[in-house]
DNA sequence: GCGACAG
DNA sequence: ATCTTGTCGC
């Protein structure tokens, strides 16, 4: 599992993933300490091969006054573990901490696909990344991995609150009128209003953050052009 | 034991 | 996540 550098220590006492989720849970800021003017966001996704294990990660860079493409990187891997809901980062956080450092600006901000607190032990892709970055991000889910919620106003901008034992773990945000919401969490570095208004804002048109569409759109078409052909040239 | 379960 | 066939609408 992928320790910060900036662990005391820079190891963990626990050799199982769940254990090491919940000693760098602490780590996780939910202030916002993010850079106070927000030029360039960064967006990542992930990529499978159905015949082999091969994985392919992207991270598209975006200019946050207009939301255009300047930047992308790829990176192809091999999937080491199998998907589990709960340990989900061991599988999609190598390739895309490769692909964030590819890039040759270093983003203000970084929305992932898949939860950030809103997680059993408070400790989702979002906030494995952004500690391990030390990066400010955002968990942006498409559907839901624990916490209740009640009904939500139908139009965009409407939300509810995410909760589990008590406690605040992310928002259920409707982010087009009428269309499914989606499961806004605090990753690292940032606010849970913040983290909103960041999801409203890339969510001009479509329900689905910009930076998500775009690195969803490079990573599959970086999928497509490697494993064109009849036979793969990796089994 | 049974159902839930990010991508 | 990935696959798949068809359908609706701009």
């Amino acid at each position: 599992m992928l320790v910060p550098e900036h662990f005391d220590g820079n190891r963990l006492a626990s050799n199982d993933p769940v254990g090491q989720q919940l000693e760098m849970a602490p780590l996780v800021s939910r202030e916002d300490r993010l850079p106070q003017s927000i030029q360039f966001i960064c967006g990542v996704d992930v990529a499978y091969d159905t015949r082999s294990d091969r994985l392919f990660a992207a991270a598209v860079m975006l200019c946050a006054a207009d939301l255009s493409v300047i930047e992308t990187a790829t990176v192809e891997t091999r999937a080491t573990f199998p998907y589990s809901p709960g340990v989900f980062s061991l599988r999609e956080l190598p390739p895309l901490v490769e692909a964030v450092e590819k890039l040759n600006r270093q983003p203000d901000l970084i929305v992932c696909d898949g939860q950030g607190l809103a997680h059993p032990r408070r400790f989702g892709l979002a906030c494995h990344l952004g500690v391990y970055l030390d990066r400010a991000t955002i968990g942006c889910a498409k559907t839901r991995l624990i916490g209740e919620f009640g009904p939500l106003g139908p139009r965009r901008g409407d939300y509810s609150p995410l909760e589990d034992a008590n406690e605040i773990i992310g928002s259920v945000l409707r982010t087009q009128d009428f269309v499914r919401p989606l499961f806004v969490s605090i990753g690292h570095r940032i606010s849970l209003p913040t983290a909103r208004d960041w999801i409203l804002r890339l969510t001009p048109r479509f329900r689905l953050p910009e930076t998500t569409r775009m690195a969803n759109h490079v990573v599959n078409e970086y999928r497509r052009i490697t494993c064109s052909g009849l036979d793969s040239p990796i089994r």
